[in-house]
DNA sequence: TGCTATAATGTTAACGTTCACGGCAACGTT
DNA sequence: AACGTTGCCGTGAACGTTAACATTATAGCA
């Protein structure tokens, strides 16, 4: 729009360009007298500097791009939340795309991120093939992973512990009297989900006990892909973990414990067991991974992992910052899960 | 960074500047042959265009700002992401920042979106003064308001028909012989909260019911500022209901159904009941606002009013594209609610 | 053949800002 | 008195791109 300009200031105030310039850059030599009288001008004119002009002349957006799988799921929000409000602290903006976990979206928002010329890159969650990936963040220099690693590469990553996650839950069932431990998987392209999956074999394994394929359960490939129905992924969970739970019973009656890949399977597992008219906890112990808010609402309140989603968040921000500002080196962090005991394991 | 402009690829296919810039831009004036060559040598260079150079001169920016309360609650996600795919569909891309209720945010972020150049502004549920949003407005030229009205104001505004919607909530209750209907009610400073709160008044008056202070509860006072606690609203939001509902019945043991400004506040109606061993729908009725994912999953399931949010978000994001592309003039639309009757009115 | 219309390409200026200079007072210092 | 210093401010170039105009080659036509 026809804005008004550094230079309409400039010439207002009878100054030159520079010395605007100077003003709202808090350079300091400067008259107390002229600044106060550009203040005025900029003021009563209502001047805006444009932060465009001013990005593309210091080679700095100041912005850095985030992707996410899909920002209605509360546990992704919340991550976003971390990192807006860090990159924010930091004088960065944080330019959020939802790819609704859909691939080609996510391809096509990394490159439309390349363009805006953010400053860096948040990857939450992608399910991108290794190589696809590398290959667009080759020209980006200071990506963080959200929930996803990649061998040999430069990128910065914040995993969490899956395996000692998993190996708390495992314990805990182990220590309230259960030996008949059942996984509902997550889906096999999640990085997540394979990593809980080996963590439970392990688990298992250092408890001395059988595993065996009828207690694990696989995800379902993926029905349709994704439409715009409003919660169609979280429903679509918690009905899967339904469905499984199901299917468990009819193939082992004897299991006595359940630990799900995330807390929307675990919900659909509970209501299962309600509709089998099986008792949680008593008959049928059940966890959970995530901590989402819902967990604490159903009854019996869910037993989960929980791990601190708007930390994880800041931190990638404070990484990719630190790194695109400071050529500060991205490191690789994994952070622990917390195990939180309540009714659907504990009568 | 030091990536590849638009003149490096110009040298390396020996053509000017202005030939790589009509190829990049689909201009037609070219041989087919050049064009080829010129887009070869993009693809091998990896040249991507500037978006902030070419918004700089272009003089549009192709971005709306978009300011949410909490993009943690998934009622107002399911906006944003309306708003952000329309907005990719025709060509923009959404710059989204969560105020995370906190007005002296919401300020700053207006005025940082404002310098970052948006083309438009869409303002969710925002509860800053009329003047004040009236003054950071002055400078932008597409506004689109969601969930709140102003007088005389020349933006555009998405708001829900309230009344009716209450209207028909009450109607359904006193179809199913309720007769002592409360209202827990929203946030005095919600334009939303003082619609409904105004509608269910006028739905009483209609049935020729009374009016009764004593069924009415206010919304508690901001109790402490918002922290970056996990789901603090939300949870807030839960916990007031809870406390209300126990309020409510200390007051008035006959109530038989009570109708929530929201559906978070209805759930914690509804953990009351089963705490004070009320049974919900046979001793009352509950119904709530918004139609959340979480009112499908509790028990019984939630009885609400329900909007298309992604519909609200895609139509703001077209209008204000339309507008600050082509002068369309804004509209101030109306979207009806829908009755969604299930387990906490009916047995 | 000469001339004009058209297609293909190049040149220049601009968008709003900052950076690296350069100028010029006023002020000590020797 | 001549010479650095320091403080304040202005000038010109640059960031990467596009719009408007200028130029050149090509074809069409009388």
């Amino acid at each position: 729009m026809g804005s008004v300009t550094i230079k309409d200031v400039a010439k207002a105030a009878g100054v030159s360009i520079q010395t605007v310039s100077r003003v709202i850059n808090n350079k300091k030599e400067l008259t107390q007298e002229t600044r106060g009288r550009v203040l005025q001008v900029i003021d009563q004119m209502g001047y805006r500097p444009n932060t465009l002009a001013r990005s593309l002349v210091s080679q700095r957006s100041h912005t850095i791009g985030v992707t996410i799988p899909d920002i209605v799921n509360p546990f992704f929000a919340e991550i976003v939340l971390g990192i807006q409000e860090k990159a924010q602290e930091l004088g960065y903006i944080a330019l959020q795309i939802s790819t609704t976990e859909n691939l080609d979206q996510e391809r096509q928002i990394l490159n439309r991120l390349e363009e805006n010329q953010v400053s860096g890159v948040i990857s939450i969650s992608s399910r991108l093939p290794e190589d696809e990936l590398v290959s667009l963040f080759k020209r980006q220099d200071a990506v963080v992973m959200i929930n996803r690693s990649i061998a040999h590469s430069d990128c910065g990553e914040i995993t969490t512990d899956n395996i000692s996650g998993i190996q708390m839950g495992v314990s805990h069932l182990l220590n309230t009297h259960r030996h008949t431990i059942a996984h509902i998987c997550g889906p096999s392209h999640s990085w997540n989900g394979r990593e809980r999956l080996d963590g439970y074999k392990q688990a298992l394994s250092a408890a001395g006990l059988p595993i065996e394929e009828s207690l694990m359960l696989a995800y379902p490939p993926e029905v349709n892909e994704t439409s715009h129905q409003p919660y169609g992924h979280v429903m679509g969970a918690i009905d899967i973990g339904e469905i499984q739970t199901r299917q468990l019973f009819q193939a082992r009656p004897d299991v006595d414990a359940i630990i799900c890949f995330n807390d929307l399977l675990a919900i659909g597992a509970i209501r299962a067991c309600q509709t089998l008219g099986i008792d949680v906890p008593r008959q049928v112990s059940i966890v959970g991974f995530d901590n989402i808010l819902m967990g604490q609402l159903i009854t019996p309140p869910l037993t989960t992992l929980s791990i601190s989603k708007y930390g994880m968040g800041a931190k990638a921000a404070e990484m990719v910052i630190q790194k695109a500002e400071a050529g500060v080196p991205l490191e690789k962090m994994t952070m622990q899960y917390e195990l939180v005991v309540r009714g659907s394991t504990q009568s």
